[in-house]
DNA sequence: GTTTGTTTCCAAAACGTTTTGGCATGGTGT
DNA sequence: ACACCATGCCAAAACGTTTTGGAAACAAAC
């Protein structure tokens, strides 16, 4: 007698059998194909017939079988979402915002999300695997780096993928971003335009691309308008965000020169508020606070309104907008880009007058 | 000619075959059977042939297509977890918290979770959709109401589920979930016993069970220490809890006999700690601050150190939980509860007389 | 009355696995 | 010499669908 493997043993599962196709036709003395054809809308079969199989079907509560139905049309109708295993994605309400676009939007079309968490060593071992069994039609990557790897694995396997943000290899895949350049572009244009001469600029963290667009963005701006790069006190805030916003803001006034901050992220920028208020100065009048503003649904800013000026972009617009991609791809094997649209709102007292023009920033 | 269907007609999809078990067989003369048994670990296949077979398999870049798997199997090793999709979920870093440790396990026990969010109308379709399409083996059921449909439905089914928190029917399914009761009853007996007269309880949304759970233990503990019901002022918070926290607050500092309060959330303790900083008293010394602490890693909490009492308890240990025990109800039929346990942390000047038996409430 | 179409249906193959029930082969004990 | 048992392998069935390539029935056109 051969040994059973290793794994389990006795195995659960529901106990009672779930009604196939054959049932049906059994009951409805009529082929397993008519069935499938008449409840996949196909014109060759009668309707009286159709109208018989779709009653049985709701009757008997017949859903085909998904695994089947994935074996012989060699399509999932999921896609996947790996996610870095490391503690702070987790610890950071943008990805929660991301998510909610992400299942919202795979609900509409009828897709599955299937998320996974790895150990960054394994990462790509896990998009390997999924490529490979054929669990999934397509992939979400997310915060990439400087050539990610992944990126490159997933071009050479030629699956459907989409990118949330954008590398210098755009344009070869599907990616949605928001405006990242332009927005700290014209922040600092802004700030600069108001008058500051000193800035304090929290970044995000730099092993991430929109980090380092950012950062380019600002000493962009600055050289344009004839500032020396020592204008700009650069800091980088990484995880956990909330306690870097605090500090960073903390060190930064030290100097009294500075007069303006830049935050990455609105979770910092609230923290940098809170920082500049208890140092006794008055944000939005005393100092000028600016930030990107991910509209985290969570966070209530009717306490600060006026005190901030930011970039609005909806992270859960970004989330849709990425399956709708990947979606795309899968089903019509075109591949595009989606720039997020962009909304400044000013605190009290700034001057907009420096970007008048695209106050909508697309 | 037949007409297609009305969906999809060029379909993408990968380009490049996946190499099958039948490949593999071909390329080492040998059945698919033996190189099923060789890879799924059986004992009745040489040893020689065995490493010749793992060789190829990994030279060639065979995996077994999952959906094949699947089909014969009966098990898709797969686990759905359900949203809902009205937007206060997400806005909820709780949620991510549990999050967290759901993938982790999930990931360590190569299941996959497969994610959804559905409308509250739908929700129960979804449920069953998955039950009879055979594309998850078990389910995690969120955040649950007093006779909540969901659970009755997945008992009826007969299928694997795990519940986060206790209904009445609990014994009958799996659950998680952290000593609601225990933990809110022994706070307020620890406040009463510091000598608090008066006492604002900021507890959470009512329709969910959590709540009116501690609401329960809150009076309890005041009846058994003969102390009235309108020794507290009930508030209830509803999302966005941030926002609630402090406004709710402010609501009670007006009734300056209130020297206690006691929070649903951490989230909405730290607002407290705000709004009574900002009322001009200090939290542990003026008033007491108590709170459940569900270990949001993005929270820190180093700033108020000291001037919050609360318990303890690892939302992320919770999510693991959760599909370590979904798992074993799928692999061997077995249902448990399971409590996660709890521990005090005091305030700066709070005695924990009260509580000295049960630091660790287990 | 034959051909040509239409309409409505279906048998069989295929998808890529796992599992069942054997069948050789060769070694051991008598 | 025979029976017996391990060992190592495999053919075929099964899982529940979709799709291909007709075929039967009947009507319309010649």
């Amino acid at each position: 007698m051969t040994t059973p493997p290793r794994r389990s043993r006795k195995q659960g599962g529901s106990a009672n059998r779930n009604v196939t196709i054959k049932d049906l036709a059994a009951e409805l003395e009529v082929s397993i194909t008519t069935i499938s054809r008449a409840l996949n809308g196909y014109t060759d079969v009668g309707e009286k017939t159709r109208e018989k199989i779709v009653d049985a079907a709701r009757r008997l509560g017949y859903t085909p079988n998904r695994n089947a139905q994935r074996l012989v049309t060699r399509r999932s109708h999921s896609i996947a979402w790996v996610q870095s295993d490391d503690d702070n994605k987790f610890v950071d309400p943008h990805f929660v915002e991301v998510m909610a676009g992400v299942l919202r939007e795979a609900r509409i079309d009828h897709y599955d999300i299937v998320m996974t968490s790895e150990t960054p060593g394994r990462q790509l071992a896990a998009y390997e695997r999924y490529v490979r069994d054929g669990s999934v039609d397509g992939f979400i990557v997310d915060l990439p780096r400087p050539n990610d790897p992944r990126i490159s694995f997933l071009l050479e396997a030629g699956v459907p993928f989409v990118v949330h943000g954008r590398e210098e290899r755009q344009g070869e895949y599907g990616w949605v971003d928001v405006d990242n350049y332009g927005n700290f572009y014209n922040l600092t244009k802004l700030i600069v335009a108001n008058g500051h001469k000193r800035i304090a600029f929290i970044n995000g963290d730099e092993r991430f691309l929109y980090a380092t667009t950012r950062r380019q963005a600002v000493y962009d701006a600055l050289g344009e308008m004839g500032l020396p790069p020592e204008t700009v006190t650069y800091l980088e805030g990484t995880h956990p965000m909330v306690e870097a916003g605090f500090q960073l803001t903390e060190l930064a006034l030290a100097d009294p020169s500075i007069t303006a901050f830049v935050y990455s992220s609105i979770l910092m920028a609230v923290e940098g508020v809170s920082a500049v208020t208890r140092g006794g100065r008055v944000p939005g009048r005393d100092v000028m606070i600016a930030s990107m503003n991910d509209e985290l649904q969570y966070l209530n800013l009717a306490p600060i309104e006026g005190q901030i000026t930011y970039v609005r972009s909806s992270l859960r617009a970004a989330g849709r907008a990425l399956v709708a991609e990947v979606i795309r791809q899968c089903e019509r094997k075109t591949v595009s880009g989606t720039l997020i649209p962009s909304v400044f709102d000013l605190g009290d007292g700034v001057d907009g007058g420096a970007i008048a023009g695209n106050v909508a920033v697309v």
